[in-house]
DNA sequence: GAGCGAATTTAGAACCATTCCAAGTCGTGG
DNA sequence: CCACGACTTGGAATGGTTCTAAATTCGCTC
């Protein structure tokens, strides 16, 4: 539960702190992220957004996400080359892509997790962020 | 040390087992790879090779980085949506991508790192691998 | 509340890494 | 030595994403 982020406030604060405005198309390209849990393409979020706000061309699908991705409301994935994924989960996570069903599922990092894997780096190593990525299956479960 | 792999045998042998040939093109690419350790791209690498066979065609070298990443005598790494690179290190390891030189390194994962991380998955999942990429700066060090 | 400059949106062209295709070559088993 | 499949090749095609230039909208100032 706990819409991280319910929507006005928080939203066009965000944008704000990193010198962008609230429009309209942000705001609903955000809410049709935050609607279904999965993770979309640019293309899949196009096509849903655009029963809301016809008009609304790719291009700015693109846009917005670039705007929403650089004031950290949304994260981006990629998997191999497939199209980049778009995800509003803001908790530090992992990434599962299940490869018979073509499925992404967030794995929430169990505290500490990252800490220790930094620790792998050799000294004078400095990362700003570490992205895990696991292929498999998820079977039964679920 | 250790060149994994020197070269004929092992080449030849790795291909075979995936029902696939070792082929003037394919060594070529192969140890153009090995030369330099560093994670070039199929461009990069197309590059290089025309230099000792001059005939060689861009589609090939994608053709035989497919074959070589199949038979798991070369791996290939993704950043972000840029262009596929491709790694000889056949050991489990991390990569570490440097965001003001642009380059990679790699990082030897630890025994029982693997296995650690793996551990995060709630029952169900089943991974086949795992990518680590770091993003940051590899400072003075080095 | 009109006028302005800046930020946004838009449609379509442009890009670029990669894959596809159809034709030609090579090499191996029979 | 021939046939067949594996491999290579150049060029065309693809597909996700970015660029461009022009219209629109926003937030202000006067």
């Amino acid at each position: 539960m706990a819409a991280t982020t319910a929507t006005p406030e928080g939203f066009a604060q965000k944008l704000a702190d990193s010198g962008l405005r609230s429009t309209p198309q942000r705001e609903v390209v955000y809410h049709a992220l935050m609607r279904k849990q999965d993770h979309p393409t640019a293309d899949e979020l196009f096509a849903r957004v655009k029963q809301e706000m016809p008009g609304i061309s790719l291009a700015t699908v693109y846009n917005c996400l670039e705007a929403l991705v650089q004031c950290k409301l949304v994260r981006s994935v990629n998997f191999e080359r497939g199209p980049t994924r778009y995800c509003p989960n803001l908790r530090p996570h992992a990434h599962f892509h299940d490869e018979s069903s073509g499925a992404t599922h967030d794995i929430d990092l169990p505290e500490g997790v990252l800490e220790r894997i930094n620790a792998i780096l050799p000294p004078g190593y400095d990362a700003r962020s570490v992205e895990i990525v696991f292929r498999g299956s998820a079977g039964a479960k679920r």
